[in-house]
DNA sequence: ACGTGCAACTTGAACCGTCAAGCATAGAAT
DNA sequence: ATTCTATGCTTGACGGTTCAAGTTGCACGT
């Protein structure tokens, strides 16, 4: 039980504008989403990351993986999107255990008409506040963050 | 109407990294302080900066402000922690609008045993993955992308 | 072939957050 | 004085998230 080593002024500093961006940037993406589409930013990334994927179609516990979510999570939301018609749930043919979710066209189409209006959001609440050089900053710092999280997030696969 | 402009690399590098961590370290943090004490992260820091305040009380408006969060979310969760007896309303001398949160002696004392932890949990999921230079960089990335989504946001008023 | 364990989900309940509405007080305008 | 607008906060309903528990199917050892 030894003393705690409390923050200095840089790693407050790091630590209070995390806090805040972890509250202050989703809300705001939420709130352009929701307004332009009646959709949560959770819900946008669920089709975005099945839109990229070949064929459109993911096993749930890779589009968990992906979404960094829990199966639960994901599991109410794929049956929410699958009401609307942007999505549908398919037994995989090589294992009864997994389901694979599929973006349909219909999901295509609204993932499309709401993409500008998204990308320019985060742009606008995001990156425009940084130059070249802090983006690749923020990267690097990034990637060291979420490898701490989780060695083997599927984001540190690709670079 | 023109073409958006998509992410580049370094650009969707950052924006991921920034997505995945908004949902996991809140996620692991909230954990580490659920298992040691029945407190969610928000609650945690309610307690943090009334802890900080002169005389351990602030107006509802600052404390949501210090805490990135609605009047409305504070609210439900000051009426929780009130009933716990970490928490005291009172009404505020000047101005009968104002309502204002005190932080009580048990409250203080929840804190103070709940710190340690945090503090150990902060630097495990976050802080340890860092360099001091990238600890100084993030600094001032964070606060720039904070200064982006609120002009005169608190944090920025100290430095 | 059978049991044991694990992996991939799903579900319902409890809890938390957001939203829209409402209320009381303060301050400004006339 | 009286109205008008803005500020500060609370509340209840709704929808989303988490948590614990349960189901099904695969894989492995015996």
């Amino acid at each position: 039980m030894t003393e705690p080593r409390w923050l200095n002024a840089d790693e407050r500093r790091a630590w209070l504008a995390m806090l805040s961006i972890n509250t202050m940037l989703p809300a705001a993406l939420d709130n352009q989403l929701h307004t332009a589409g009646k959709v949560s930013l959770f819900d946008y990334n669920v089709m975005a990351m099945l839109s990229e994927a070949e064929g459109r179609f993911l096993p749930m516990s890779e589009l968990a993986a992906r979404t960094s979510s829990s199966l639960s999570r994901l599991s109410h939301v794929v049956s929410k999107l699958e009401k609307r018609g942007w999505l549908e749930r398919r037994p995989h043919p090589g294992d009864a255990r997994v389901t694979t979710a599929h973006l349909s066209d219909d999901g295509m189409a609204t993932l499309v008409a709401l993409a500008p209006g998204h990308v320019e959001a985060v742009r606008n609440k995001f990156l425009d506040a940084l130059t070249d050089r802090d983006v690749n900053d923020l990267a690097r710092i990034g990637e060291k963050i979420v490898a701490r999280l989780d060695d083997d997030h599927w984001i540190l696969r690709e670079s």
